[in-house]
RNA sequence: GGGCGAAUGGCGGAACUGGUAGACGCGUUGGACUCAAAAUCCAAUAGUAGCAAUACUGUGAGAGUUCGAUUCUCUCUUUGCCCA
């Protein structure tokens, strides 16, 4: 008997189903379909185990539905701009496009060898023109439904590279790249409107039963609705200025007002422009960031105005007006009012600048003179201190009725207001899709009609320029539209807006005139089963349920409007750290364990330190290549691994001992087939084996169920339990005819996860036709002797084996001849029995 | 600081709807085979006591509901993630 070749059987299948188009889905009618989709990659060089787990989990879904008759879209593309290649690219002289593209090559060569049941008929590129022509389109789309805009805003500047850094990119204050101190700096910048769909958005979460709890709560922090109000507070002083508005979400702690703050950013600054002070001051305030974490944790300042506000419910009172570093531009008006005594970072800004704290707010548990202390008190509670509002509870009842008093003086009124912000599509970079507008010389958007699109990124140019390579491509630039003498946009579009419809372009993948065809969208969307990281969660979903209901908009031709209808966030792969002794990381492959002990490969002296097992990462070096892996063990070795440790929405340990029982595993599968094929060749099988029909029959359904559960780790189990049970009992015993249609079934169980081992053994035994998922009988689950448990007083005291279904009586009279159990007993006397059918029993006795 | 989740042997984990806790795998130990090793196979493996049958304890801690709680409720501890 040969040993299993896995390299030879791979390869064989593999090319069977791309040679005969097997994964190639077409539009059926007659059959139900079922769109799996896992998120595509960047193509960063080689692929990872993130990857290798990411799409084996996809593939076993995608599988088994295909299995169960489903007419299965399962498609791969590539998130192909981006900054990496635009770095790689500037290091080593070469072309962000040649770069990608050979990427791309090596990277979809070592998807095909995990045997992925991929349509690669359909695999799409972003950064092809093909692709971004159709973005192209959708975005002057947006333009015209007023999706679109241009907007003035801040954004992170390195004066030495002379470019726009993205929050990430700075590290400290400083670029990670130039070290030079970023500077805030105003830029004209496009925006998509998703504001515009705040509620919906929001709405929408609700009927996304099929999505995790966890990825909702974050995307509906991130649209943040809070109900609140907004007012008018008059203003005394010095400037030209007799009104500031706030919005606030607790207007019914206005009688404990004791300041007004503005953002240094408010319209009231430039009153300020050429004040030393205040510029001194404003420079500070940058230090501290602008992260709300950086604004909650850090030191809270102020730089006092010559202004006062009145409060609009006692106008006699009259507070200081303080530009302050934790009021953001960004949320409600820019200006806040301040109760320091409900809210600590209005504590905190009282306490330094010696202003009055007066509460307004009692717990319930408290007493009318109750006053904070040492912090402020945001809890729920009793109005007190606050005259006519006195009584009331709060939050709630005061809000509402806070609001209801600032209507009717027409002092305020009530607003909802979202956290969420537009969406800034804009980004210096060459390697991206270019925003189809020109300018002429006094700035006025001209859209670049759709038969001149794409507008193509130029070619062969040099990356080793300050700013945006675009921007010096002067021939490129330059354009004449109708007569005018115009300047393209050079800024080119988030690579997030690529990443926001490719789901929708895998059901056209080849339509021309447009990014997709109507027919085939409501034919394969939505997507039924989306699976990714969920480091995902909020931004990438987000804007991809945006863009439905955007390209929907005013439109309504769409059947449906969220894009994913369920959606699975599988964990991460991790692995041991490594370090020798002077604290240089060192990966799994230099390092070797011997005798208990950790130590250098080349160098048994020198012992290694382990750290804790993170998330494989190139700057920790503690990754696996894949293929690597794939290359010694086989992919079908691989796939059961990566699956067999973990559930999949868990993080999972990389193991290499894991891995090598993995590969054995599919070894002493390949011998007991070899053993099967040898009872099933035989011609004497004239014994109908009931237990063996039993067990099919149970694994069929755990199989079927943990599949449908994605306990896909149980699976595994599952599959571990059936070679036990086949080798241990069909080994022994006579000649089975009911055997192939069982083994049958028991392989096409596997067939998931291990498709290549499945696909090779079903045809070595003749059985390889009318393939599909089998069924199960649920009336057959239990055996008709069943063990049941027997317990006094709670305490179990005895398993007794009874037939199915018996009852009470029945069982009382055997459990009284039970010597084991008879013992407890006692002839003590049965105060009460509780007799739950086929499962157990449980007699209280007096003790 | 807020929100959400998690906690089960040496390790990863399993347990249907409240009903035999620890499936399955890894590791470890012992044995077989071998001159030896690797590989393979067999056996044991939650803890304590016991030669054993068996008994008691046991799902982060404490309470509660229940005939019965890993599962439900409350409080606490630790921890992870997200937001700040």
């Amino acid at each position: 008997m040969d040993r299993y070749n896995f390299k030879e059987v791979e390869e064989k299948w593999q090319n069977k189903w791309i040679n005969e188009d097997f994964f190639h889905a077409r539009i059926d009618k007659d059959k139900k379909k079922f769109y799996c989709l896992e998120m595509f990659p960047y193509p960063s060089g080689k692929i990872h185990m993130g990857h290798v787990r990411n799409y084996t989990i996809g593939d076993v879904l995608s599988r088994y539905k295909s299995l169960k008759g489903f007419n299965v879209l399962h498609p791969m593309g590539w998130d192909a701009f981006g900054m990496p290649a635009e770095n790689a690219a500037r290091e080593n002289k070469l072309d962000p496009k040649a770069w990608t593209n050979k990427n791309i090559s090596t990277m979809k060569h070592q998807l095909k060898k995990l045997g992925l049941s991929i349509d690669w008929k359909r695999e799409i590129s972003t950064c092809s023109e093909d692709y971004y022509k159709h973005q192209q389109i959708f975005f002057l789309e947006l333009l015209e439904k007023g999706l679109v805009y241009r907007k003035e805003n801040y954004v992170n500047w390195d004066p030495v590279d002379e470019t726009v850094l993205a929050n990430e990119q700075v590290i400290d204050g400083k670029g990670w790249r130039s070290g030079a101190l970023v500077e805030r700096k105003k830029l004209s910048q496009w925006f998509f409107k998703i504001s515009e769909f705040s509620q919906d958005l929001l709405d929408g979460l609700e009927k996304l039963d099929s999505w995790p709890n966890k990825v909702k709560t974050m995307q509906k922090n991130w649209i943040g609705k809070s109900y609140g109000c907004e007012i008018d507070f008059e203003v005394e002083g010095d400037l030209p200025i007799d009104k500031i508005t706030c919005f606030t979400t607790r207007p019914d702690t206005l009688f404990g007002f004791s300041f007004l703050a503005l953002s240094v950013d408010h319209e009231i600054s430039k009153f300020y422009e050429n004040d030393n002070e205040f510029k001194v001051f404003k420079s500070e305030c940058s230090k501290t960031g602008t992260t709300e974490e950086a604004i909650a944790v850090g030191e809270k300042i102020g730089f006092k105005t010559n202004l006062f506000a009145k409060n609009p419910l006692k106008p006699d009172e009259k507070v200081p007006v303080y530009f302050a570093n934790f009021v953001l531009m960004d949320y409600g008006f820019g200006a806040v009012f301040g109760c320091p005594a409900h809210d600590q970072r209005d504590f905190d800004f009282a306490k330094k600048y010696k202003l009055n704290i007066k509460t307004v707010v009692r717990p319930y548990d408290e007493k009318e003179d109750f006053q904070v202390k040492d912090e402020s008190y945001p809890g729920p509670g009793i109005l007190i201190n606050s005259e006519f509002l006195n009584g009331i509870e709060a939050p709630i009842n005061s809000v509402i009725e806070t609001i209801k008093i600032l209507e009717e003086r027409k002092l305020g009124k009530q607003k909802i207001n979202y956290r969420l912000k537009d969406w800034g599509v804009s980004r210096q970079r060459y390697w991206g899709c270019p925003i189809p507008v020109a300018y002429d010389k006094n700035g006025k958007v001209y859209p670049i009609p759709k038969k001149f699109l794409p507008v193509k990124l130029p070619q062969n140019i040099d990356l080793n320029v300050k700013g945006n390579p675009l921007d010096s491509q002067n021939d490129w630039k330059k354009i004449v539209l109708e007569g005018k003498e115009l300047t393209r946009e050079t800024d080119t579009l988030d690579t997030f807006v690529c990443s926001s419809w490719y789901y929708l372009r895998f059901c056209s993948p080849n339509e021309k005139s447009y990014g997709f065809d109507k027919e085939d969208i409501d034919y394969w969307m939505p997507v039924d089963q989306y699976i990714g990281g969920v480091e995902h969660a909020i931004l990438h979903l987000l804007y991809s349920r945006f863009f439905m209901r955007a390209i929907n908009y005013n439109n309504k031709n769409f059947k449906i409007t969220e894009p994913f209808e369920s959606l699975f966030t599988q964990g991460m792969v991790c692995h041991e750290t490594y370090k020798d002794n002077k604290n240089n990381w060192l990966s799994p492959d230099e390092v070797e364990k011997i005798n208990n002990k950790f130590v250098k490969k080349n160098n048994h002296e020198e012992i290694i330190k382990v750290g804790p097992s993170e998330s494989m990462s190139k700057s920790k070096k503690n990754v696996v290549d894949p293929e690597f892996i794939i290359e010694n063990y086989g992919a079908d070795s691989v796939r059961l691994f990566i699956l067999s440790d973990s559930p999949p929405e868990k993080d999972v340990q990389w193991s290499e001992q894991g891995m090598i029982s993995s590969y054995k595993f599919i070894q002493k599968l390949w011998m007991l087939h070899n053993e099967m094929k040898t009872k099933i060749l035989k011609e004497s099988n004239d014994y109908f084996d009931e237990k063996l029909e039993k067990f099919t029959n149970q694994t069929v359904s755990k199989i079927t169920n943990n599949l449908e559960k994605f306990n896909y780790n149980v699976i595994i189990a599952n599959m571990y339990e059936t070679y036990n049970f086949l080798i241990n009992h069909i080994k022994n015993n006579k000649d089975i005819n009911n055997l192939p249609e069982n083994y049958k079934k028991l392989l096409i169980c596997f067939m998931p996860v291990i498709p290549h081992f499945v696909n090779e053994c079903l045809t070595d035994l003749n059985l390889n036709k009318n393939i599909e998922w089998p069924e199960f009988d649920k009336s057959k689950l239990e055996d008709e002797e069943i063990n049941l448990v027997v317990q006094i007083n709670g305490k179990k005291r005895g398993i007794i084996k009874v037939t199915k279904d018996i009852d009470e009586e029945e069982l009382m009279k055997m459990i009284k001849n039970d010597k084991m159990i008879e013992k407890y007993l006692n002839n003590a006397k049965i105060k009460k029995t509780i007799f739950v059918k086929n499962r157990l029993v449980n007699i209280l006795i007096d003790e």
